[in-house]
DNA sequence: ATATTAATGTAATTAAATTACAAAAACGAA
DNA sequence: TTCGTTTTTGTAATTTAATTACATTAATAT
């Protein structure tokens, strides 16, 4: 998947000159994107017959492919490289960093998704007699969001972002009912606890939180998001994005699994909310 | 920057033969990364120097070029043009779809970014004696995220959902207040209002909304996201999460812009929670 | 020290992209 | 319409790039 860090792995595997080629490569990846076999071959000193064997040994088709490859990591990759953000940047390199790491990370969560998990999340949304949303903090706006966006259907959806509140909507959580938890760690003590209530009431949980963590013990199921960690720096925010867009996923499959009377009531909502606007010109 | 999209505008530049290369690349752009001028020329009926040329007129150096960028497009997932969803998709195409148009919707939003105005409204922010974050429905949930972030530094921020709070809460504003306000239309009458109630009162009202809107009349800077409306399909989806990530961009700016006493607030923060989380392993 | 294998380069070949130019089509003005 | 002009398009030639075949050299083991 990952090319650049491929040629590095294989570092060793690789003949003298073939090495010699790879140096180059990592000395700039950008630049081979636009360069020829010949001119790399000069610039590698090595025959352009290596360059070949070169993008065979790492595992591509030829040199045109590695190209390619190269150019698609590094238009992935390269919101990654430079997103933290130093003291010294002015506005408009701040928002192109956190604009740049919120697309890879979105991007990232969109590649390594568990499409089962997610179907399976829906399927257990479509039956569920009432569901409830739960997290704190930043994760509290998430659950807020996502009760927000299934308020327009007719399951009854509850959020709330008090604490005892939320243990007692998990108390009486009966089967049946769909706990959702929000938590991008997966180690937010509180919701643990609420998500083990669930679970003993034999509620169905959902946690929209890191696979392997102590919130995922009390989960049915776990859709994770696996944001890189470095992209949050101060405070959550690429990791919370990347959950309300998972949110919205699952909500756009829960609509379509209702089928047309859902988009029915869709569009009566949205006639509803037509005289709280003006008109547009 | 966006080869898709540029494609689709010159659409009309386009002759005849050009035109229909412009289909073919249209009809499924990961394909043609891997193919020759030769095969596209046969896939689209033309000969191969309409290829070449076509790729002048978009802007290209020459074939190679326009295929690169197009992989650098494709690789950043930007590309994804028509994202409509259909009522016979399943899950995985649904959720891809999501993605999809939400990370073109963000690579789009970062293109247009007005960053006079974002600065404008750090300044103002930084200055600010009380910050009030108002929305309603989908924006509500914005705003109460915005609320949530700036929570962490020493600035009163407020938010409410209901609106009679927010508009008490507009009455009583002074100078030197700012009010934010979020709308992806502009045309919610309620928030127009009470833009305009604290426009009065001489607070300094911000719009996260579309320039030119009723509610860009009450505020002094305006910064819109540029979503483009066929992304919302039954309810605001791409519109929010851009909103949202502004609103990120903003808060790192408006911490970067409190120097270096800010980052010791935001370290103290995240120790102070440290406790209500069970530690990594 | 020599046989054997691997690595590398030279030269030839094949493939791809681009250019030059001529034919055809489209367009405008009389 | 009809003729001249411009634009578009394709054919063939050329240039450039990539790959292959094979010979030579270097490295390694027996």
């Amino acid at each position: 998947m990952n090319i650049v860090q491929t040629v590095k792995d294989r570092l060793s595997d690789l003949s003298k000159n073939e090495y010699k080629v790879a140096q180059q490569v990592l000395l700039d990846p950008e630049a081979i994107i636009h360069v020829s076999t010949a001119t790399l071959a000069k610039q590698a000193n090595v025959s352009e017959p290596t360059i070949n064997r070169f993008c065979r040994r790492i595992g591509c088709k030829g040199f045109p492919d590695f190209k390619l490859q190269l150019a698609q990591q590094l238009a992935k990759g390269a919101s990654y490289v430079n997103s933290q953000i130093d003291d010294d940047d002015n506005v408009s390199t701040v928002t192109d960093k956190i604009f740049s790491s919120t697309l890879s990370a979105l991007a990232n969560t969109q590649r390594t998704l568990d499409h089962a998990a997610i179907e399976k999340t829906i399927s257990y949304l479509k039956d569920a007699r009432k569901i409830s949303f739960f997290g704190f903090g930043a994760s509290a706006s998430v659950a807020h969001d996502a009760q927000n966006k299934f308020a327009r259907f007719t399951t009854p959806a509850i959020f709330s972002d008090d604490v005892l509140v939320q243990k007692v909507a998990a108390l009486n959580s009966l089967p049946g009912d769909v706990i959702v938890c929000f938590s991008h760690t997966g180690r937010t003590k509180a919701l643990c606890e609420i998500a083990q209530l669930g679970y003993d009431n034999q509620a169905t949980v959902i946690g929209i939180t890191a696979k392997g963590s102590p919130l995922a013990k009390y989960c049915h199921v776990v859709v994770s998001t696996e944001v890189p960690e470095d992209t949050d720096q101060y405070m959550p925010m690429a990791s919370r994005i990347a959950q309300m867009v998972l949110i919205d996923a699952i909500v756009a499959g829960f609509a379509l699994a209702q089928g047309e009377e859902i988009k029915q009531q869709l569009a009566r909502v949205k006639a509803g909310l037509k005289d709280s606007r003006f008109p547009p010109q």
